[in-house]
DNA sequence: GATGAATGAGCATTCATTCAT
DNA sequence: GATGAATGAATGCTCATTCAT
């Protein structure tokens, strides 16, 4: 076993002008197509290239890699999903500062529903980022900085109605509510169980809604 | 995706002398070996053979391919842990028929704990299997193969106390609940959060107890 | 710049059977035939494989690169010259162990000749050889522990008729009459210079042995 | 290699502008710096261009490929050599025409001190350059071109003073002298042997003073 | 049965060069 | 004149799998 220390370039281009910036999206969105399509490991750089119908070479230079392009494409999506939850969640809480049990409710419900519908993402791309947050440290560091900032959300909303929750550990608690709601989020979207979506939606919502409220 | 097979010939040798089960042994010791330190993907047969001590051609003898020993390693992990806690309820459940609602109590933390200690593998080896159980449809099906016997462990356990369970639909209960508690064995095994796992486990149990059961 | 360590295999197969010794002797005779003709940045290992009549795996399994056949097939010419002169030194103090003046010239001249001589190698691949030696540290490290071994040679020459010596200098002396000769070499099979190979001979016989002893 | 080109379209704009001078300069010296730095088969256009604060495009309108830079650097390197090697003889001989034996000596150690010292060029260059020169016919070529002047100029010295030079095939020796010095330079140069540079220009001297003049 | 030499399609990546803007 | 986006042939290398010994 020999160690050689070999260095990466680093070249890929940043497009300023209009027509490169629509080359990129042209890859981005070929790119996102084939892994949606036959997952990430059965596409190449040719087949995103010729996708996006420019050459093998013009991929590699916005791109240094296949993974790069993966990044950038679950980055966009866990980015939309944290900033949608979130701007919603601002929005609702300056609407209606008041802090009754009942809002505290409600505003769970909207929470975990927010979340359960924000990933629009096709299922089959997700099995292939949630593979590829398990496989690679590059892809688990861009999920979990994303996922820090809807688990900052909750300990917020949950300092914010603490005299409605009935638990004090708020950080293992918000850890295992997102966890929790998006393994659900999972069964729901891969629905390989045969129970309907509706029936895990509402078993969800009552499993967190329990753990998190004392009873009225 | 190297080569596309219509036939699959399924040459795989089943050893029935002593010194075959031992060489298959070594492969897949050697496989999951390799699995858990570098990857599935990174790990390739001729690296398999080696390190059984084996010759590449003596791999193909037993195994049509490398998925086939991939199979064989989870198949054997999943079939373990079922059996553990399957084992361990019909023992407590025999020896204490009474369905009070403390035993009921008593059985569901028992079965949160057995099912997050028996997961004795390696927490490399698991994200590969949960990764594969993502992207391979074989290997999916295994697992779920394996996860359905808990689920009606479960729901059986739910009918036996179901004077004492608050939730009234079975089947999509005991789903969330293994699902929950996988996702927080992974949590507290790949543990990249910062929160201890003896945290995650008291909550893990909270959330759930409190699901299944009525307030005292 | 991002910097990234690799492990480089080192998968070299060192064949033991008849077979194997066969194809990675063909595949170093289409090497060297094909660096020769075509020159070494010109050649590929594609074809190299194509000249041995092997698949390009099999030109992989038994080097791990390009670069390693080179230094393969410069090791063995380089070791040739300086076995062949070493042999040729040893006989000849061997059979005349007397050190008379004469006697020194007449070593002098045969190890020239014997320098001038032992280089069969073709001139095409030469410039190669010195090309690469220049340009690459392995095979300027393979060169180098070679010609050590000819200056070694040279020292114990002068240290044996140290009497009919002229220069105190042994070391540099060595060197200096090494690269010396070597470069007269390289004008003789490079011959561009429309300089007959006889006269640039005489002349670097003359240049050394003037060097080396005093008037007589 | 890449592109087998029949037609030489020689498209090279030769820049008569201040501005343009300036930008072949810059490109020059970029290219330059990454030839001595990396090597010339490791460096390419774009990083020339990159190094040159230009865009690709601009590097192709000054010369027609990579090895035109790398050409156009050598030539200048060797013509500087030569000029100065011949303008210092001129003056010498100027200056001192007479044709003592004491004078030859001196005016051969100061040429060959003159082509010591004047090589400016960094090792690592020397080295590319003298492969390149043994893999590429044109390079040769240039490199041939301007010894031929420094071998004319030491046949005009050895012409000059031949009543006190020994050996009588001027060509020959011209040609020995100048390659014998050629190479100690390298040596001195690339210092890989732990010889001091002060022992092998002392033998140097002393080698070549010995095969031009008789015993005093 | 075991071996390991041989295969060759397949993939990631590079780069000299062109040319529309 | 300058630019830099785009090209695509070419290359080094891998590895699952076969099969003669």
């Amino acid at each position: 076993m020999k160690k050689a220390t070999v260095f990466l370039p680093n070249k890929a281009r940043i497009p300023k002008q209009k027509r490169g910036i629509e080359t990129k999206e042209k890859i981005v969105k070929s790119a996102t197509k084939l892994f949606t399509e036959k997952g990430y490991h059965q596409t190449n750089a040719q087949q995103i290239a010729a996708g996006a119908e420019v050459a093998k070479g013009t991929f590699y230079s916005y791109f240094n890699n296949k993974k790069e392009v993966f990044a950038e494409i679950i980055e966009c999506i866990f980015r939309n999903v944290s900033e949608k939850v979130l701007l919603n969640f601002e929005l609702k809480t300056y609407k209606n500062p008041a802090d009754t049990y009942k809002e505290a409710k409600n505003l769970a419900q909207l929470i975990i529903n927010q979340m359960l519908s924000e990933y629009k993402v096709n299922h089959k791309l997700l099995k292939q980022i949630l593979a590829m947050a398990l496989l690679d440290k590059e892809i688990e560091k861009i999920r979990r900085t994303e996922e820090k900032k809807i688990i900052n959300l909750l300990i917020l909303y949950m300092q914010t109605y603490k005299e409605h929750i009935r638990i004090s550990d708020f950080e293992a608690a918000a850890l295992i509510l997102l966890k929790f709601t998006e393994e659900m989020l999972h069964q729901v979207k891969f629905g390989s169980t045969g129970i309907e979506k509706e029936r895990l939606i509402r078993e969800t919502e009552d499993i967190a809604l329990r753990y998190l409220l004392p009873n009225p």
